[in-house]
Formats: C-alpha cells, sequence, structure tokens
RNA sequence: GGGGCGGUAGCUCAGCCGGUCAGAGCAGAGGACUCAUAAUCCUUGGGUCGUGGGUUCAAGUCCCACCCGCCCUACCA
C-alpha cells in the first residue's frame, strides 16, 4: 500500500525552535495522526538544516565547530521540542548525515551527466564587511549593504548553474493541470505569476565557504543548501539506496512549508525532480505567519515567546490545539495570550472538559458508574454522524483544521444544549421504570457523543483524549483510543451499556493567574 | 520600480459569481437552571463595511484613484 507521506520543511539550525516552526509541525503530526486513525500507512518526516554560511558562522562565533553546534542544538533544543509536544514523526533527518550527503552528491553528479548543470559565473553585489552577496532588493538606496550601511562592490563568482530557466512551461503545465498543487489558492496564485514573469537559471553551488556537500566534480565548491536541503525529502525515505521503499512512499502527499519557503518548494524543487525523471509531490501548502500586535513572530523581536513558555502555562494538548483552531490554516494569524486564554476557557475548559466532568458525575451518581443501556437521540446521533463526516474532510483531506475543529466543537455545544433542555438531574427524580428509560437514554446519549469526541480530537490532544476514553471505560470494550478510525467514530451505537464511567480527573483546570 | 495580501461590531474574523449581507464566535448586559471545572442553557449585536469618485434600477460585494499595514522580488527558517 502506497503510503501517505508527510515532511515539515527541514528547519535551519541556526537557533533554538520558536512558535513558527512548532505551528508547522503540530499541524503535519495532527494531519499524520489523523490520518493513521483512518488506517492508512503513513509517514512523517520533519528533520533539520544544517548546511551554510549562517550555520558556519554562528558556530564559529559560539568558538565550536559547526557539526558540534548543530549536534548540540539537535540534541538539546529541537528533537527534546518535539518530543514534548508530542511530536510523533517517523523519522527525524539532518542534512549531514551520510545516507543524505551521498545522495545529494549521486542527484547532482546525475544531473550534470545529463547536461542540466553548467559552469557560469554570477555577478552580484557584494557587501565586504558581510563577506556574502546580497540580494538586489535588500539593498539601501544608493546600494548600500542594509547592515553595514556601505556601498557594495559588484563581485563576480564562479558557480555550476541548474538549467532552471527551461523549465517554466512544464512548470505552468503543471500547476495547470493540478490546482490543488500548491495551496492556499492566494500562494499559488503568486507563484503561478511568479514564473510567468520567467525563471533565471540558479546558482548552485557556492565557493566561498565550505561548510556544506561538496559538488562532486569539483571539490572548491559546495552544493547550495537549497539543493542540499529539498533532496532531504527523497533522501529519507530511500532515493537510491533503497528503491523498494523509495517506490512504496514517495511521492509525498503533502510537503508543508511556511510560506517564506514557498518558492523553492513550488518552483525549484519540482524542475529537480522534473531534471530527474522523478514523481512530484501531490502538494504544497504553505501556512501562514503567527503575529503577534500585528508583526510577523520571531525570537528577535521582543514579542518572541516560546513554545515552552506556552505549554507550561496551558499545557501540551491545549497549545496543540490552540493554534490550528484559532487560525484558518494557510493564513496569517494574529495570536494574543488574550486569545488563548479565552479559548481555553471558553472552548476547552468550559464547553468540552465540563461537559466531560458533568456526564461522568451524572452515570456516577445516577446509576452507580455504570453505563445504562439505551438507544439515545436520534437527533444527536444524527448531527454526530455529520459531524464526523465534515472533520474528516476538513482535517484529513482539505487541510481545514480551524473548520474540522470547528465542526467538533459545535457539536460539543450541542450536546451540552441537549442536556441542558432534557434536563436528566430533574428526570432522576422520577423513580418509574419509565423516568428511569428516559434518564438512560439521556445519559447514554451524552455519553456515546463523548466516545465520538475523544476520537476525533485524539489526533489534536492525545493526552486528554486518553484520560477522557479512560473515564468513560471505553477501553476494555473497544480497545486502544488510537486504533479507532475517525472515519468509523460517526457511527452511533458504540461505547456498550455497563461500560464503567468514572468521574476522572478534570480535563481542562481552570487557568491559573493573569 | 514590479507583484501579492489585508483594512467589516470592543477583540478575532465570515461574507463565493453585485440585490434579506450588515453576520458568527468571544467579551459585555439580562434571564433560566443546578448534573458539572461559579460551569451550562436562553435572550440581547444600528458597526461611516479604510477614504474619495465611478458603473448599475441596486455595491463591503465590480471599476478607478488615494491612505494605512504586511509580504515577495532568486538564494535566511
Amino acid at each position: 500500500m502506497a503510503a501517505y507521506y508527510v515532511s515539515t520543511p527541514i528547519y535551519y539550525v541556526n537557533d533554538a525552535p520558536h512558535l513558527g516552526h512548532a505551528y508547522t509541525t503540530v499541524a503535519g503530526d495532527v494531519l499524520t495522526r489523523w490520518h493513521r486513525q483512518r488506517g492508512e500507512d503513513v509517514w512523517y518526516l520533519t528533520g533539520t538544516d544544517e548546511h551554510g554560511q549562517k550555520v558556519m558562522r554562528t558556530a564559529e562565533a559560539n568558538g565550536v565547530s559547526p557539526q558540534e553546534w548543530c549536534d548540540k542544538l539537535v540534541e538539546e533544543a529541537w528533537k527534546p521540542l518535539w518530543q514534548h509536544l508530542q511530536i510523533a514523526n517517523d523519522d527525524f533527518i539532518r542534512t549531514t548525515e551520510p545516507r543524505h550527503t551521498r545522495r545529494v552528491q549521486e542527484f547532482v553528479q546525475d544531473l550534470y551527466d545529463k547536461g542540466e548543470i553548467y559552469k557560469g559565473s554570477y555577478t552580484g553585489p557584494y557587501c565586504v564587511g558581510c563577506e556574502e552577496f546580497k540580494t538586489p532588493g535588500e539593498l539601501l538606496e544608493g546600494d548600500l549593504c542594509p547592515i553595514h550601511k556601505r556601498p557594495v562592490e559588484w563581485l563576480q563568482e564562479d558557480n555550476y548553474f541548474f538549467k532552471l530557466s527551461e523549465y517554466g512551461p512544464r512548470l505552468l503545465e503543471h500547476y495547470e493541470r493540478h490546482p490543488d498543487f500548491i495551496q492556499p489558492a492566494s500562494a499559488r496564485n503568486e507563484v503561478v505569476q511568479f514564473v510567468k514573469q520567467g525563471l533565471q537559471d540558479l546558482s548552485i553551488s557556492r565557493s566561498t565557504f565550505d561548510w556544506g556537500v561538496p559538488v562532486p566534480w569539483d571539490d572548491k565548491h559546495v552544493i547550495y543548501v537549497w539543493v542540499d536541503a529539498l533532496l532531504n525529502y527523497v533522501t529519507a525515505v530511500g532515493y537510491g539506496s533503497d528503491p523498494e521503499r523509495f517506490e512504496r512512499i514517495w511521492p509525498a502527499n503533502v510537503h508543508l512549508v511556511g510560506k517564506d519557503i514557498l518558492r523553492f518548494h513550488a518552483v525549484i524543487w519540482p524542475a529537480m525532480l522534473m531534471a530527474q525523471g522523478l514523481p512530484l509531490p501531490g502538494k504544497v501548502f504553505a501556512n501562514g505567519w503567527l503575529m503577534v500586535g500585528g508583526e510577523k513572530m520571531s525570537k528577535s523581536n521582543l514579542t518572541g515567546i516560546s513554545p515552552h513558555q506556552l505549554t507550561d502555562h496551558f499545557g501540551v494538548d491545549a497549545y496543540r490545539y490552540y493554534f490550528l483552531r484559532a487560525i484558518p490554516f494557510g493564513q496569517d494569524g494574529s495570536f494574543s495570550w488574550e486569545d488563548f486564554t479565552a479559548r481555553y476557557t471558553s472552548e476547552l475548559a468550559n464547553d468540552f472538559g465540563n461537559l466531560a466532568s458533568r456526564v461522568a458525575a451524572m452515570v456516577g451518581k445516577y446509576f452507580g458508574g455504570v453505563l445504562p443501556s439505551a438507544e439515545g437521540d436520534y437527533h444527536i446521533a444524527q448531527a454526530l454522524a455529520e459531524t464526523a463526516a465534515e472533520a474528516d474532510r476538513a482535517i484529513g483531506d482539505e487541510l481545514d483544521f480551524a473548520g474540522g475543529l470547528g465542526r467538533i466543537f459545535d457539536f460539543v455545544k450541542q450536546v451540552n444544549g441537549y442536556l441542558s433542555e432534557q434536563e436528566p438531574w430533574k428526570v432522576a427524580k422520577d423513580a418509574s421504570p419509565e423516568g428511569q428509560a428516559r434518564l438512560a437514554e439521556i445519559l447514554y446519549t451524552a455519553a456515546e457523543s463523548l466516545r465520538a469526541v475523544a476520537v476525533l480530537l485524539n489526533p489534536v490532544m492525545p493526552t486528554t483524549c486518553a484520560k477522557l476514553w479512560a473515564s468513560l471505560g471505553a477501553e476494555p470494550h473497544l480497545g486502544p483510543l488510537a486504533e479507532q478510525r475517525v472515519l468509523d467514530a460517526g457511527r452511533w451505537g458504540q461505547l456498550p451499556a455497563g461500560a464503567a464511567v468514572t468521574k476522572g480527573e478534570i480535563l481542562f483546570p481552570r487557568l491559573e493567574g493573569q
């Protein structure tokens, strides 16, 4: 069976991970967990991009070798954060690993042999102070370096070039034939416009520094970091080393990227694959920026907030939930401590957590903690079926996390409303058989609804849903939560009478202070 | 210079091809209830739809200009 393969960008290890990195990685994790709960063979890849001048300089500044710098950050910052956030990636690739660098050299050598790469020279504005080329766009007026405020020199460097310019028409044709190849639509439009303006050949080597993969036929050059980095998506799944595995996993179904690196993934990467005759990925999805006070969030500005600061206060599950729920995937989104607090309190604690709490309390109080036998309410059952189907389409197919979660939480609100309307605490006072049967109907409906919600929210909030699953006494009858199928979650009547429902701990405790 | 995106209720945002489109959620106000994490449920939204023109019987919804914010423009995630 062909794998459902999702990748995050491989992150540049210049520094520790921030909220933006975590946002993309959590999204990929939720997407892949969702597909695992569809019963699919899933492959989720993340990793780090470790070559390039910037890493080299940062390492120097810290008095260690580039490799030591990367090792330290990967082991002490990156991998621990993914573990902390419950990221269930299947592999973690680093571009300094031999399994990657060897294949990169082979790939580039192949293109060279095929005549896709030629030797040329690049001329551009160069700042002596920075010791690097600038882009024409970043120069200040009068061609001044934005950092040193000094005039740049126009310098020429011998480079190897990939014939990217020849791929414009084929790329446009591909975009045309696969309207969903680049998403969201706004991102697609930008790329199409860009390619229509005409592409230039791409300089794929550097000779001014040496922290990179050597060009196999000319070791005075190293391969341009982006060519190196993009290839991780194939080298990690067996390209050039394990044909069967590669065949099974490649092409990727979804490359998740930040919108800043969209062009590399939607233009250069497909062209590289075309040049090598490899299948193209199914989709490149660009997510937006997280904004604070209208500004792009980053470590460098004062609004930078670390993932740990948020998880310390709100918890990991709420963290995983918040950004996906609050921001339509693909758009920039405003984030604030206040908004997070409001959603935590309103949606997670008051609506969801409290629903679980009141239902468990009533089954305990009125039925001694044993779920009574009943068919349940038809309207709620119907609503659940629709909710599950729409959430599955939204999250699993369209990567519309906000929309899918919105549906699920609408259902949670509906169940709260159902309880208020039915007033089981009043029905409980009626000791007649009819009254008890009526009470059983109401509480069974609520408990069975929660069973489905636990399944549907498990990809997003696995720790919390496990607590709920335990509270419902579901596992002895239905098996492990992670093995519940999202497609099947909407089928009514799965939680059997006799299930041991216990109060369990509060799902989302009220926030302290601030 | 070129390209793109956005400016709608206190906050975050929906509003597709023009005619119940002036909306949702949250916050706020009032009420009901007590099973529950002082939770839940119901009721309650006149905001120049950035500004100025234009097209039209009719414009947040199309066109033009302008103001403001952000992003990209080939090699920093």
